[in-house]
DNA sequence: CGCCAACTTGATGGCTGTCAAGTCAGGTGG
DNA sequence: CCACCTGACTTGACAGCCATCAAGTTGGCG
């Protein structure tokens, strides 16, 4: 395998003048996202030193499975994701989805092995973060403890969100509320808020939402027909912001 | 206010000479199932240091609510919990029921603000904790930092859990997996796993699973029917616990 | 060009929500 | 002590939403 590149998979070779730029947090574009955020040049230098590995992930490939030691905690530098867990009797439900600058692998501290698996949905590239050796850092970098700590609890928030989406919205409301996150979340990362790709099927989608990958179909069409989105296979533009907010907004009943 | 003692509420005071007990981890009895998990008893009197303030909450009222600054993390001593998320719209969610030696608060690290509402639903007692010097401290204390970690992790692998349950699975699973979870957890408190209270309504036991309280309160008559539970309103004799383990193993479609 | 996975759309049925009426248990005041 | 009241719970009838089943369409790729 040649050695990772950060702009490997550029077609304008010729605009990145280094080419073998040492993947590090420090020069990372997402370090206002990722762990490092707060973090004194010096501080983050340290938490360098800790990241030996950043591997590649090809598409549908594992970046780890229910059931395997914990070791890591992954922070993605490129790519999509998604977790999911299955149970015994061959069911499976994705539990979310996750684009650079986001950790992964937060699940296995408390067994010490991972609960879910978690799948490359694109080509990716992740920065293997040893836990036990940022444990070690964290209590001696208290901006990085706190942040750490924030990342885990802010996990916890969002997981109640999905949890109110699951429990009481009807399908529009939880596609609408789809729909505005991911924007929200590649508006964050300096991309369109309003038009995007679709990393998922709507049979992922589906799961995640707690609908069938019909149903998904129709509520597209649905927006699309009311004039909020306009669909094409896993292009999205959204059209009408403000209609997806209302949409959550009105009590149906 | 008195200060709270040990045996304030017992009936039987001459049976416990020490009627002033400081309340503190290292004599508490939930100490292997709470924070202190763990700690040699020279860390154990440290983290007893922290925690200056040992509340009663009455039934009904609120431990903290939405919006609140966030500043302790909450020991329930004893009593039981049920966190709640309002829409704006003025529905609401039950996204946890809590009992002793559980932690309350997890979400407000995040934004340093609460994100729920912690309500008793039963007289209870919680011990505060100060979140920033409980950090401190678990710098200095590596068996109570991985301990908290494990905590916070437990939380999100249970918000999957909940995630999974109310995303695939059919009413009868939800209320079978409900309450072997609820035996489960009175089993680790040294309660009986067949034989309980609930604390919570009908309607918040369906707000916790995605349901109107009508279906939660069909699906335990026709469990009764089916002899697998006897419920009386709140009391609850599990019968057939495999029989209800079955109900989950088996694939319904 | 043809295949296949992903997606769309329609018809139908079942599960669970909704509405309504009635029961039960605990607490209060006469 | 009993009547009454209230909140919680149970049960039935019905309806609506979403899953299921089925058939067709699209787009990417060998």
């Amino acid at each position: 395998m040649p050695p990772p590149s950060k702009a490997a998979k550029d077609t304008s070779f010729k605009e990145t003048p280094f080419a073998v730029i040492k993947a590090a947090c420090s020069n990372c574009n997402l370090r206002e996202l990722c762990l490092p955020l707060g973090l004194s040049d010096d501080e983050m230098t340290r938490l360098d030193s800790l990241i030996s590995v950043r591997k590649r992930i090809k598409r549908g490939d594992c970046l780890y499975r229910v059931g395997e030691p914990f070791e890591y905690i992954y922070a993605i530098r490129s790519g999509f994701f998604k977790t999911d867990v299955l149970l015994e009797d061959g069911r499976d439900q994705v539990t979310g989805f996750q684009m650079a600058g986001e950790l992964l692998g937060l699940d296995g501290i408390s067994t010490e092995r991972h609960t879910c698996n978690s799948v490359a949905l694109e080509d990716s590239e992740v920065c293997h973060i040893p836990f036990f050796r940022l444990e070690s850092l964290s209590r001696e970098i208290q901006t990085l403890q706190r942040h750490f700590h924030k990342i885990m609890s802010r996990e916890i928030v969002r997981d109640h969100g999905v949890m109110t989406l699951l429990g009481m919205m009807c399908v529009e409301e939880r596609i609408a509320a789809f729909l505005l996150n991911l924007s929200q979340r590649f508006t964050a990362r300096g991309f369109s808020p309003a038009e995007f790709n679709l990393r998922m099927t709507r049979e992922e989608i589906g799961s995640y939402l707690g609908l069938k990958l019909e149903t998904v179909s129709r509520a597209f069409s649905r927006f699309q027909e009311e004039g909020l989105i306009a669909v094409q296979q896993r292009h999205i533009r959204i059209l009408d912001i403000p209609g997806l907010q209302q949409i959550m907004a009105k009590r149906n009943h």
